[in-house]
DNA sequence: CTGTTAGCGCCTTCAG
DNA sequence: CTGAAGGCGCTAACAG
């Protein structure tokens, strides 16, 4: 017995088609359309939304629905006319592929997965920006992940990925990561993973980095080319290759121009804006101050000048900096920083385009790859003692 | 039968090892490896991966795969030994269902939509992660979709979002957006909405706003007490309503106090930067100067402190500035900007709370709301004149 | 060139 | 408490 759900009528009811294999009917008394409510679970329709999908068209055209899939799709054997019809009727009916049902039939995705530490900081954006850019045109949605710099976080993303049956995934991992058991499960699955700039060892991936070591020599000499003996280094965490290749560029360039090493001139701190602050102070309050800081990161050299001018101490007659990233912020604080930049856009890209040629590789055996991109020195005040030499 | 992929050798075939879960071959003449290609779509075999299924812990534990699901989904009528073999096997296989397939059968995605203009800045990225501390312990997924800007990209994510089947939606258009035609969509397929911070007219959707126009009569105020008289407006598009309320948040505070309205004072920018600059040096090149500027955002009025700078112009002496948003940068560069914060975090909550309600709710026409935060005015070296009146 | 059929992984009745 | 069966929307053989 169907009853009317606007007035409750029960004799005056006539069944009107079907809609979404349910049963439609329509109140001659209140002239009112509706479907039958949910026999078996009534409190659970949600929302009664629609899109419309292949078999919508296909009823309207009276097609079978393997044709209208393969009018969209642009088969080639199929009427030209048809696929007129079938390419107006979708657009007509606003119809948009069901991702979902497309993903579980040709277990693809067609989604790629990112995840990065943070995105407060526009290093990170700009390098999703680049990646975007490959895996778009190539056909690829992004699902972007920011861990906050947390593990738990990350390794949620992770599960999330594997859950939406990402086709690949791009990662740079959080400060506090190091094991990268979490990422094992993607090569179990056979989901290609390609690491980017926060790495950590133990993985054998494809990995897109900057030369962090030349850059870290490139920068500490040029302080050493200002006059400066007594450089600090203001490290980054010893789980990241980052960290470990900037120092090895810090000493290695001491070495190289005779200058010593002072264990007390070299603080490490974890990426947070807090323990940078620590970091800094600690350095400058030192017995005897340095001349001169590299420090492993833009964020981390903003801070340490700040502390510094807070104290009084000059920029860069008495102190001189150095970072690594060329944030935008380094070019508006005063004095400007001198620091290292990435070619951010190119890491996107890259990272993407060695994903994507490992998700469409024939091969079973991949040799992982690794890209290594250069860095750039940009000289601005805060290490800048005397003229360039050019 | 087993033939050799390269030679069609079919005797000297040894089996090789297991690879991505499926066998592989050697072929003793032509010295080569390969896995059998697919029996039954050759030419599909992209990739051989795979990843656990409800059905291998079902074979595993010799039960029906319903049993599986139930005991998953933490069904009470289920026994508790079943449950707890069928929890161990899924986490010894490294199980995570399936979202495309969860998403099919459930005919909801639980994933949410976000739709940002750009994330150089970190003014959305703060929004976004307010958005997932709500969104996540409620159960969502977030796909974060950012247009660069551009009307097109903002189109084109619209439909990806749509394609996705997310069960809600987030958005702040672009600059360029003039029209809401791609947003309607949303509502033709009952999908929820919620609008925030950048909107334009012609949309009846819940929305969460700052009070920009409030703010800017504060600022402005703010610079009439320090004494200005003279006070410039670097507006924003007025497609948008931040553009509107904060122009007119202006004018009103002239008006209040009495001050005149110049034409030559109000110039307009479309939020790209070298527009800024543009704009900014449309104002510092008057034959009589403004004596202060209320920017309508921080990154306008930082472009015109780098201006106003390298025209000599002194700060705030000469020329006092407010902004709006309090990006990090306003507090590092000097003087510091004075701005109107907003609270992003509550921003990103707030929104992802009103689509929750519209997402769960079970009524079936939904009345907009519209939720009004306040700003928090921050007084830095850019506009301080005199000291504080506390 | 087109319709029929089976299946992707999961949930949800309906019967035991 | 458990299994069998059907369907979510789409693709891809397989027949005509």
């Amino acid at each position: 017995m169907i009853k009317c759900v606007k007035c409750g009528e029960v004799d005056a009811i006539a069944k009107s088609g079907i809609i979404r294999g349910k049963q439609r009917f329509y109140c001659k008394r209140c002239d009112y359309y509706f479907t039958q409510p949910s026999l078996l679970s009534p409190e659970t329709h949600h929302h009664r939304r629609h899109q419309t999908t292949i078999m919508d068209i296909a009823s309207a055209l009276q097609i079978s629905k393997s044709t209208v899939s393969r009018a969209l799709q642009g088969h080639s054997d199929i009427n030209a006319n048809t696929r007129k019809a079938v390419l107006d009727m979708a657009h007509q009916l606003d119809y948009q592929p069901n991702l979902l049902a497309l993903g579980l039939a040709k277990s693809r995705s067609f989604t790629l997965g990112i995840i990065v530490p943070e995105f407060i900081n526009s290093f990170f954006p700009y390098i999703i920006i680049g990646a975007q850019q490959v895996a778009n045109p190539a056909g690829y949605h992004v699902i972007i992940c920011q861990s906050n710099e947390s593990l738990d976080t990350e390794i949620a993303n992770t599960n999330v990925l594997m859950a939406s049956r990402v086709d690949g995934v791009v990662a740079s991992v959080t400060a506090e990561t190091k094991s990268l058991d979490h990422f094992h499960k993607f090569q179990r699955a056979g989901i290609p993973l390609v690491m980017f700039n926060r790495i950590c060892d133990g993985l054998d991936v494809s990995k897109v980095l900057v030369d962090d070591y030349d850059g870290a020599y490139r920068g500490v000499e040029h302080l050493i080319q200002q006059g400066c003996t007594r450089i600090a280094h203001l490290a980054g965490p010893q789980n990241l290759q980052v960290g470990k290749q900037r120092l090895q560029g810090y000493l290695d360039a001491l070495r190289k121009y005779g200058l010593p090493v002072y264990d007390e001139l070299i603080v490490y701190y974890n990426l947070t804006k807090t323990s940078a602050q620590a970091a800094a102070r600690q350095l400058l309050e030192l017995p005897t101050l340095p001349d001169s800081i590299f420090a492993v990161n833009d964020p981390a050299a903003i801070e340490t000048i700040l502390i510094a001018k807070s104290k009084g101490i000059k920029i860069p007659s008495e102190l001189a900096i150095v970072g690594f990233s060329n944030e935008p912020t380094s070019a508006l604080i005063e004095p400007g920083l001198t620091t290292l930049a990435q070619p951010l856009d190119e890491i996107g890209k890259t990272v993407v385009q060695l994903l994507l040629h490992e998700i469409e590789s024939e091969d079973d055996v991949l040799v992982p790859r690794t890209e290594i991109l250069k860095t750039q020195l940009i000289v601005r005040g805060s290490s800048l003692r005397k003229p360039l030499v050019s």
